[in-house]
RNA sequence: GUGAUUGUAGCUCAGCUGGUUAGAGCGCCAGAUUGUGGCUCUGGAGGCCGAGGGUUCGAAUCCCUUCAAUCACCCCA
């Protein structure tokens, strides 16, 4: 007998959860739409080479591989390392993400899609991270991105349909926005273009740790002292009030025109946002948010819950070149994504999901009287032309049973078709929510139900 | 890849410095109730104490190894 267990970091979901995360999805989907987002779809596996190289060296290692079919002996003992040996063997892997996929799409359809195109996918993604808190091996994202135009416009949509999301789903969220042109006049004002990519990892840490903590991580990089008092500065620089920030942050890194550009496209974008504020999200500028990928160009924004105990909920940014990877330059873009497990967990955690999330059985025949199985099934059908989600319980077992599997089910209704009920044409109708039984007219039964399920 | 913690019934957990036959609550099954759920009462089933080895007269308990889960770091949604 084999043990019954599922790969580390994947996880099985009960019809509860199926439906709980249904009702985020089409959410979020909804909401997409309305922003006149279309939907696209790509395969759970890409070619090797179209991912790797990507999410940089971190990234290729966290990549699932699929080991080819076929005679692999001969070509196993060639390879000269294990480096080289998983690149012989395995051509194919799980994608790591919806936005590679999506630049191959864009490529290799350039000449169908209208641009500026709007898509949004919602598909799942894997990753050989080690699981933990908001984190599994198995996950779905739902991204959406606008390619094709150079517009803050842009910008201000997804910041809106992130603000709608949030708001439909009744969690307080704050969007923190940045921009990457701010890291990059950093590093320079620090003396050398070639610091950013460390400054800002250390700076991503700031929620995390200390000041104290993140100047000690750049002195061990080797920044000099003058660096290391500029960088100081500019993390003070989120502490100011929000209205002198922008001019502050243009002193201290001197009028470098990186940051001077920076300053333009995040007050072009707090400027549009402030006529429609969200009660549910907040827009704030944060100097030191820095964001991992290393394909952002722009704007960069993340969201994280104001309610909870976990990492972001979303993110996502401006990237110039991305198509440029795969021979097709100059296509820019700008794209979102949700992190649904983690909305899912923070939605229980705070029990943010309505009562009910989806259509379960409204109402249960009770296997009676063996001869009116014949009607009680046609009645059934009858009440489903209706849209009345009905079932009819397939075996001959005590009423007891077959109530207590109604009541744990939480189906609202109960029908009992009896040949006592069936002499007078009627049948009896128990509301176990409240306990009480009636008798309806059976040629009545359609209508009696649907007020009945009104009720609450 | 690095580190920490935890593995006892379907679930949540007790089980003292090693000492008879390993317990509780919840859940499950049956009955009280052969046409009526929830509440109550009565009874019952269910455990190679994660796995392997060691110490000991004796191990759920101590030691080693291993596996798994969880959490943190790295990185990320």
């Amino acid at each position: 007998m084999i043990k019954p267990a599922l790969p580390k970091g994947t996880r099985d979901f009960a019809p509860d959860a199926v439906r709980k995360r249904q009702y985020l999805f089409q959410t979020i989907r909804t909401c997409f739409e309305l922003f006149g987002f279309e939907p696209i779809e790509t395969p759970a596996m890409e070619n090797l080479s179209t991912l790797l190289g990507k999410y940089g060296e971190e990234g290729d290692k966290l990549i699932f591989r699929i080991l080819n079919n076929g005679n692999i002996l001969p070509l196993a003992q060639q390879a000269k390392d294990n480096r080289e040996l998983a690149n012989l063997l395995c051509e194919k892997a799980l994608r790591y993400d919806l936005t590679i996929p999506f630049a191959r799409y864009v490529v290799m359809n350039q000449h169908q899609v209208v641009f500026p195109f709007r898509r949004y996918q919602i598909q799942p993604v894997w990753r050989a991270d080690r699981p933990q808190k908001g984190r599994y091996r198995e996950f779905f994202q739902c991204d959406a991105d606008i390619v094709g135009s150079h517009s803050l416009l842009n910008e201000v949509e997804l910041i809106r349909l992130y603000q709608l999301v949030f708001s439909r789903l009744s969690l307080r969220v704050s969007i923190r926005i940045n921009h990457r042109k701010f890291l990059q006049a950093l590093a320079e004002c620090c003396g050398n273009p070639s610091w950013m990519p460390v400054i800002t990892t250390a700076l991503d840490k700031l929620d995390k740790t200390s000041m104290q903590q993140v100047e000690a991580e750049l002195q061990e990089k080797g920044l000099p002292e003058h660096a290391l008092h500029l960088i100081r500065e500019y993390m003070d620089l989120s502490t100011q009030p929000a209205d002198n920030r922008l001019q502050s942050v243009l002193e201290l890194l001197k009028h470098h025109p990186a940051a001077a550009e920076a300053v333009k496209d995040v007050s072009f974008v707090i400027e549009q946002l402030k006529n429609t504020p969200s009660a549910w999200a907040s827009v704030d500028v944060d100097f030191t948010l820095a964001r991992g990928l290393d394909y952002y160009t722009g704007l960069i924004l993340e969201v994280k819950s104001l309610e909870a105990e976990m990492g972001s909920l979303g993110g996502g940014g401006r990237y110039d070149n991305l198509t440029g990877l795969f021979g097709l330059p100059g296509v820019p873009g700008v794209g979102i994504s949700f992190g649904v497990e983690r909305i899912y967990d923070v939605m229980e955690s705070l029990q943010r999901f309505p009562a009910s999330t989806g259509m379960a059985t409204q109402v249960l025949w009770l296997r009676m009287d063996d001869a009116l199985l014949t009607q009680v099934l046609q009645y059934a059908m009858e009440l489903r032309q209706e849209g009345i989600a009905t079932e009819v319980y397939p075996d001959a077992v005590k009423m007891d049973k077959q109530l207590k599997y109604a009541d744990k089910k939480g189906i609202p209704l109960v029908l009992m078709l009896g040949s006592r009920e069936y002499a007078r044409q009627m049948v009896a109708m128990k509301d176990l929510r409240s306990g009480v039984q009636t008798e309806v007219p059976l040629d009545r039964l359609k209508e009696t139900i649907q007020l009945q399920l009104a009720v609450r």
